[in-house]
DNA sequence: CCTGGAAACGTAACCGATAACGATTGCAGT
DNA sequence: ACTGCAATCGTTATCGGTTACGTTTCCAGG
């Protein structure tokens, strides 16, 4: 009579098989030194008893675990696309993936996570960590890659190209023939939205247009710090003729405040959001925005850790995702195109 | 000079302090026995040091660990609802979140991966498991909720009321006058699969209307299984003048071959799914479903398991949430109402 | 028969932290 | 001064698994 609810841990397996745990532990690595029979009652024993080993014991007395861990500060639409790219590129690696997500922080703002999570995890239960989006500079003895990361950061890190992909953004704008284009910006300290105000200004000073300031709104990524911004602008006596927002989240609340104040999209206002999130292809008009596919990312900086932590990583340690434009219905030349 | 790259566990931070490894673990868990002093000592050399303690060694150690863990198949965008869910239940609980996931299943038929995970986890990690839409009947000496859990099984579990809602979503079609309406399953092992069909059936069954097998294409959740389904019931000489589809994303399958075949929704064909996932709020026209907040169930499943671990829980361990119609463009009358 | 060496296996230390237990000290009460 | 109790802190077993090392077994070669 077995005990199902038994922990059924190696010294288990052990005196069933009548043999040392040692011996059992070799089983299961594949070690050599054990007789093709004691193999055979080893297994015997592991099977009769669905032996699972403890991730915690062979985490503590190894070095290398392999798993992968991801930490993130909060989960987002786009948080998923990364796991899944994540997920793709450690599928059948031998790497399993962690996620650490910390109940204290939610929905607060919490300074130092990422330190936190990495340091309950980087321990002894993984090879190396992913940190999505950190707010601040990670550090660890375990490898560290940082998808979209803080400005400066010097570690390893996998971003979207934030500056062309803006760049492209507004000079789209431009073809067009706007000339007054207002911005909605992201969170400050973090790469993403420095270089994506950075294309803005690029594109607007490479056209001869003047930056005005009173036409950027200081947004922090989150959709709902859009909406009294882009209330703001729109309600100017010279209100800009399109918007472009930092991210895709902040774009669709433009585009509610725009059909909360009367005004047609893209007839009286033209919106371009960044991110292309699959809302984005869905809404009516559809929203043209700039691609950085969440997903490869996520692949790219799973891909890029695991041979970090095999130290087989050839290429450079801060990757640049190229991005792209995806016109839709949402930008349309204005409706009087007043040329200078 | 301190080494930046050094583990710092508790014996280092003993060490400094001056003190042993078991004053240490009093004073970082607060327990009674330590003068002011030394704690002071103690706290010191833990800042000095930067310590963090360790999960995996806490936790081999400890019978609470104050960590749950969840376990998924697969990231979809429905998951990160859950995740949000149980994060937010999870709030300042002193509870928190792994999420575990296993590289080899991705995207293969693996039976068994509930047990293989929670055995992983479950060993001393977590004081308990979430599973999302398990495959089979999961068990473990820690207590587990699953997500939509498989037929009959008596295991703690949080579900939408599949039942109800189903019924609702083909009453809703019946009383726009339909009476041949198309139905596209989900797996039909989940227990929400089976309460959908048989919320599907008895509505007709109420009706008097007679249930044509025929018009039940077995998918399985996945949206692309509802492709080829769909265009079997539409090129039929009699076509269905309303398809109930088991999931959102089959049912903006339906959408798609509808379009792909000249038909008109809702002028020719009424669609109606369930879940209410973002992307069928954003479709043109809207998709009707009935909506289960992935949301709640994750919120839900994380509070039920905190009080089975803290034995606080009172109620049922079989936790029906209720479901709501969400009628949008995608039903209305059909063109020719022909009625018996 | 004796020896060498490899194969096979057990013993025990160890990973980092916790907690039961014992030992020491300080202080109040008598 | 002596007893008793509480406060404080160190010692050590323990969690489950890995591995260095030692021991035993066995067989080939001399």
């Amino acid at each position: 009579m077995i005990e199902v609810n038994a922990p059924a841990t190696m010294s288990d397996v052990a005196r069933v098989a009548g043999v040392s745990t040692a011996t059992v532990s070799r089983v299961v690595n594949g070690h050599y030194g054990v007789s093709a029979r004691t193999i055979a009652q080893v297994r015997s024993a592991i099977e009769q008893l669905g032996y699972e080993s403890s991730l915690v014991a062979t985490s503590l007395r190894r070095s290398r675990t392999n798993v992968l861990g991801l930490v993130t500060h909060s989960f987002q639409s786009y948080t998923a696309e990364v796991l899944k790219g994540a997920m793709k590129a450690l599928s059948r690696s031998g790497f399993d993936l962690i996620i650490y997500a910390n109940s204290d922080l939610y929905g607060s703002y919490s300074e130092g996570w990422e330190k936190r999570h990495i340091a309950r995890l980087s321990g002894t239960l993984t090879d190396g960590c992913i940190v999505v989006t950190p707010w601040g500079e990670v550090q660890s003895r375990t490898p560290i890659v940082a998808i979209d990361p803080v400005r400066g950061s010097t570690a390893p890190s996998v971003t979207a190209d934030n500056l062309a992909g803006a760049t492209t953004a507004v000079e789209h704008l431009l073809s067009l023939g706007h000339r007054r284009i207002g911005f909605i910006a992201g969170r400050s300290s973090l790469a993403s939205a420095w270089s994506r105000e950075e294309g803005y200004r690029a594109a607007l000073t490479s056209a001869d247009i003047p930056v005005d300031p009173t036409l950027i709104g200081e947004g922090d990524f989150n959709p709902e710090s859009a909406t009294p911004l882009a209330r703001a602008l729109l309600r100017r006596t010279d209100p800009p003729t399109a918007i472009f927002a930092a991210s895709d989240g902040m774009a669709l609340k433009v585009l509610e405040v725009a059909a909360e104040l009367g005004l047609s999209v893209p007839g009286d206002l033209s919106v371009v959001g960044f991110d292309n999130i699959p809302e984005s292809a869905l809404t009516e008009p559809g929203l043209t925005t700039v691609d950085q596919s969440m997903y490869q990312l996520g692949y790219e900086a799973a891909r890029m850790l695991k041979s970090l932590v095999t130290d087989e990583w050839e290429g450079p340690r801060q990757v640049v995702l190229p991005t792209s434009l995806v016109v839709r219905g949402s930008s349309a030349p204005p409706r009087s195109t007043a040329r200078g």
